[in-house]
DNA sequence: GTATAATCGAGACGGTACGTCCTGTCTTCGA
DNA sequence: TCGAAGACAGGACGTACCGTCTCGATTATAC
């Protein structure tokens, strides 16, 4: 009476299906859209009973949100995890801020990661663990950089790091999101001028 | 073959069934939430035919969309279209973005704002609309302002306001879009300060 | 508030639908047999929702019930609604036990027929409906006929109709069923000739 | 390839599980009802892997069937393998059927007899397996003790003893296993006096 | 008295069907 | 002619079982 129905035995789990599963799912919402992604469909793209899915993911967001994990985790492996500190503080933001926005331009990545933040907006869970997983990571690098740069007399010592990289990371991200403006290194590179120097006359 | 199927006499419109619509659509979202509302559940609260729904919009996102936009008109129609303009750039700012989180943290907005803008997100159709019918009018108001701040030299003249704006306005969209953070009149007072006069010391 | 969800409205049900169903179900009986017909199959193959098999019916069971009580319906308008009486009451009945016997080999009565008696026995109103509609009516016809043989002096005047019948009916039903032996003309003559003059010497 | 897949070593086979099966399916049965009995479920109920059920046995049909059987012959045990002879064929016949008649009307053997009657009727196999097992058995003594009638000039010489049992046996059969009528001792008493002396006056 | 091989409890797996819910279209009837 | 009502074809939901399979952990002959 020791394992209860609700928690599957992880050990026996088939690690060939686990796969074919983010295959299908992360395959699907490129090509058809994460509303018209169903678990349905997941389920018969990667050959796979539609209990299996069920038993180890509590919804179709759960899945994409895993496969999506294991995705950035495969290519975070190749990165360092820090940001690059060549002791100037405009260009090294501007550099990450381009590549962020290569990276959001690349239709591999857009489908699911925009699914699962609109996902992540109306779903309290999955907006949690979306943020703490793939988000707050990343904005810890620029925290670090930030405080670097802070004690290197770059930036202003009573400057909060974390409010502080929500001047260039926000727009850009909203601006992505919502779509309320074109995304490109020019604007990036701005948002980081702007940021740095303030909008009042010096 | 006068009348088209696709073109309803707009005349002879039930303003009855209309806001009948508006409400169940808008308390149904704040009750449930928006992906257990329902085309069904709407007419069935609104005591109207499913028909009458499908003959005036084209998806429950429409009818949340026009709801909510009825909901911010009558609002709207107390303030004025404009930001105050004091002289004082960064309390003016302050005092707008103050303004913004109460209304964010308001529980009759959030459920119904947060649900378009997810929608939004990954239905670029909604998104756009959004866009333009809520946001971008608000955005521009912004503009409006530090154009005339840069008028009066309290912003640098080589600044672009619609890009300027984002330093504070998004920042403050993201923490309660993505729950990134928490808000506050505090937090956003401080954006204005970073944003105004830079992370960069003097 | 009159109408509730549970009681559809009849006068606006399909009859296109219905005899699809009714023609699917008895089809796809005869084809794949009773267990492996399924709702969903018969759905399929009436080319209609599922749901409006389930909101005319409460299982298949009920679907094949109704779909062969209309099919004997047809077969019966053909048929006068009495035994024959040609005086001799012997020929009449294995008269009327041969046609049964024919009519029991019909592969086209045979499979649904069967499938409904097994329900019948298993499920208890299932079993009611089917002896209500289908074998009470026919057992009436041998009891009218038994107790007209009865005033011509052919049969005791203590015998019991109801239960005489039994005597060459139950046999042929049973062997027909349960599969306890062959049917045919030549048997059901014997159990006539048995029922009427007894086993025991005269 | 010495050991086949398909015939599984008999002696190594554990005589505690084969209780436990048998134990939960009758259980079950009985409990539940057999549409509702699931291989799962006995198996969960004896404590024993699925696969311990379709090693030995084909089906839940299969199971119950052995199950039954089991049942019946630790009943029969105690009766002797004839039907009494006491000269008097009528009494004798009456006595057997009154005995059937309450074993018929004991819920011990209703549920799981009429499960395998009704699966019989659909499942060529089970039936042919449930007539061989169980009721030819029983039919096969009134054929001898019709015989011994006929030889001690009780019964016509010229009457087959497989048919003429059926005048009494079958018309039970049908009331208990289709619900067309009470069964009670009085209602075989009437048959055994109608099956002997038939219908027509003497 | 151990090897050793099959059975055992357990339960994950690919599937199929269940019965429910909702979509978007269509039809009926009343105002 | 529109509105309330709701039946319709269709399709996805999440659940329950099917029958197969793969895991150690007992057994219980056969060495």
């Amino acid at each position: 009476m020791a394992t209860r129905k609700s928690t599957p035995d992880t050990s026996r789990r088939s690690e060939r299906s686990r796969r074919a599963i983010y295959d299908a799912a992360l395959a699907l919402v490129a090509e058809v859209g994460y509303p018209k992604t169903t678990v349905e469909g997941i389920a018969a793209r990667a050959g796979v009973g539609k209990q299996t899915i069920y038993r180890w993911w509590s919804s179709k967001a759960d899945v994409l949100l895993e496969a999506f994990l294991d995705l950035t985790d495969q290519a975070a492996g190749q990165e360092p995890p820090a940001l690059p500190d060549t002791g100037d503080l405009a260009a090294d933001l501007k550099a990450v801020l381009r590549a962020t926005v290569d990276e959001l331009l690349d239709p591999r990545f857009e489908a699911p990661s925009r699914a699962l933040a609109a996902e992540g907006v109306v779903n309290e869970e999955v907006g949690r663990q979306f943020v703490a997983a793939l988000l707050e990571p990343q904005l810890q690098l620029y925290v670090d950089r930030l405080r670097a740069a802070r004690s290197a007399g770059q930036v202003r010592p009573e400057v909060d790091p974390r409010i502080a990289l929500e001047l260039f990371v926000s727009p850009l991200a909203q601006r992505w999101l919502q779509r309320t403006g074109p995304i490109s290194h020019a604007y990036t590179d701005t948002l980081v001028d702007y940021a740095l120097y303030g909008l009042a006359p010096r």
